[in-house]
DNA sequence: GCGATCAGCT
DNA sequence: CACAGCTGATCGC
């Protein structure tokens, strides 16, 4: 796609419309509060989430739109100044609450943005999310892929969400009198600890601003502020490390989880001093080829120990919301791109998806998908609803009625744990959870 | 004093 | 190795 028209989490300057796909910090570098480039079209759980990270963002700039709908632009081409239409669809990502993908179409041919994304073939929902973007291309092949690469590496081999959850129950089934601390961010893992709610009967604590969001996205009952009420909390990454659980085990036997490790194949044997400092490399370097703590019978079983004999108390647990390589292989294969590009470049060790999966892309072979006919068959395309829905850039605001609510950040008595506090905004647009509905 | 940006840390 | 995000220092206004 030409330059000028469109941008999708890039926030410079020169686009005539812009799309977030979810709200994590490294998709929103050089969005802030006081932006008045142009609107912003997103999800609507993206949207309802949007005030708490930019309190004074002027909330009629942000464009809602809805999955599996197309949506119609009218730009202009800088270039030569004529006008054409461009189409796009957002698709459930699956990455973390809010995020899509976006399918453009126009003149440019097809292109797709995946933004972060987790593709698991064999859930309901991934099934859904596939029905819908074959019905979008409705046979017609990728002209450009800009794929989430994160994990673009053969060595990034984990297991479904569901399996890894499913150690999270284990472990802590495994400790009846341990408290229990879990890694979070700011937004995402929310089913990890929904299921372990529902599973164990419990409520989860969580710090007073995640509870907001959490009320934000329609969670009722399940988590508290209040420790006293479970053994189970979930705490902010960041303030997540040995010396915390240390300190913690001094007061109260205690094990923390972290579900998105990088290290998901580090081994006890391996002897590391620490989870993140310089030995890290060694590790790395070691499990380069190995097949050790792959799974077996459906379970990572290296994986359920703490992930070193000195640092008893830490579990790492493969829990990732971005696709394994596995799964980006498929997803590649299902939407055959001519050319394909990577979306994660700011790291030093930034994989080029073509180096591992060029052989898939390229315009001689004629587009034939095995499964178009059973997506036929399956007689899903209800999925997709068949109406256009309109939506020029110049447009009219969307009706987000503000609806401000006298907003506490929560309950206090909080323990321990370091810097939870610390640098927690009052929020002062605090958008009731029902707010931004229908 | 504020926001934006960057380095550092986990 | 690096995800995603917080903290704190610094710079420009």
């Amino acid at each position: 796609m030409e330059k000028g028209l469109v941008s999708v989490d890039r926030w410079t300057e020169g686009s005539q419309a812009y799309f977030l796909t979810h709200l994590h910090s490294d998709h929103t570098q050089g969005l802030s509060s006081t932006w008045s480039r142009a609107p912003i079209f997103c999800s609507r759980i993206t949207a309802k989430l949007f005030p708490f990270k930019f309190p004074d963002f002027n909330l009629s700039l942000l464009r809602v739109v809805d999955v599996g709908f197309w949506y119609s632009l009218s730009l202009v081409f800088p270039s030569s100044a004529s006008r054409t239409t461009v189409e796009f669809m957002p698709i459930h990502a699956h990455h973390c609450p809010g995020a899509v993908m976006f399918l453009f179409r126009g003149d440019f041919g097809w292109m797709l943005y995946t933004g972060d994304f987790r593709w698991e073939a064999n859930s309901e929902r991934a099934q859904l999310g596939r029905t819908t973007l074959l019905n979008a291309l409705k046979g017609h092949r990728l002209d450009v892929l800009h794929l989430d690469n994160t994990y673009c590496n053969p060595s990034y081999d984990f297991p479904p969400r569901s399996v890894a959850a499913q150690q999270v129950v284990d472990i802590i089934v495994s400790h009846p009198e341990h408290d229990i601390i879990i890694g979070i961010d700011t937004l995402g893992k929310e089913e990890l600890l929904l299921r372990i709610s529902r599973l164990l009967k419990t409520k989860i604590w969580v710090w007073p601003e995640r509870l907001q969001t959490m009320h934000l996205l329609g969670f009722h009952h399940i988590f508290t502020t209040k420790t006293t009420l479970t053994r189970i909390r979930a705490v902010p990454r960041y303030s997540f490390s040995i010396d915390t659980l240390e300190e913690l085990n001094k007061k109260c036997p205690t094990i923390g989880i972290m579900p998105s490790g990088v290290p998901w194949l580090m081994k006890p044997s391996d002897g590391a001093d620490n989870l993140f400092g310089s030995l890290l490399t060694s590790h790395y370097k070691k499990r380069q080829g190995s097949t050790s703590g792959r799974l077996q019978n459906g379970k990572f079983k290296d994986n359920i120990k703490p992930v070193d004999g000195r640092h008893r108390y830490i579990y790492s647990v493969p829990y990732s919301d971005h696709s394994c390589y596995a799964e980006l292989q498929e997803f590649i294969e299902l939407v055959q791109p001519i050319s394909m590009k990577g979306i994660v470049s700011s790291s030093c060790c930034y994989v080029d998806p073509v180096y591992y999966f060029g052989r898939l892309c390229g315009g001689s072979k004629p587009l034939e998908r095995l499964s178009d006919k059973q997506e036929k068959e399956d007689g899903s395309e209800r999925v997709v609803a068949p109406e256009m829905k309109s939506c020029l850039v110049s447009a009219k605001s969307t009706n987000t009625d503000r609806k401000r609510k006298t907003g506490k950040g929560g309950s206090t008595g909080i323990h321990a744990l370091r810097r939870v506090r610390r640098g927690a905004k009052i929020i002062q647009n605090d958008f009731s959870a029902d707010s931004l509905e229908s």
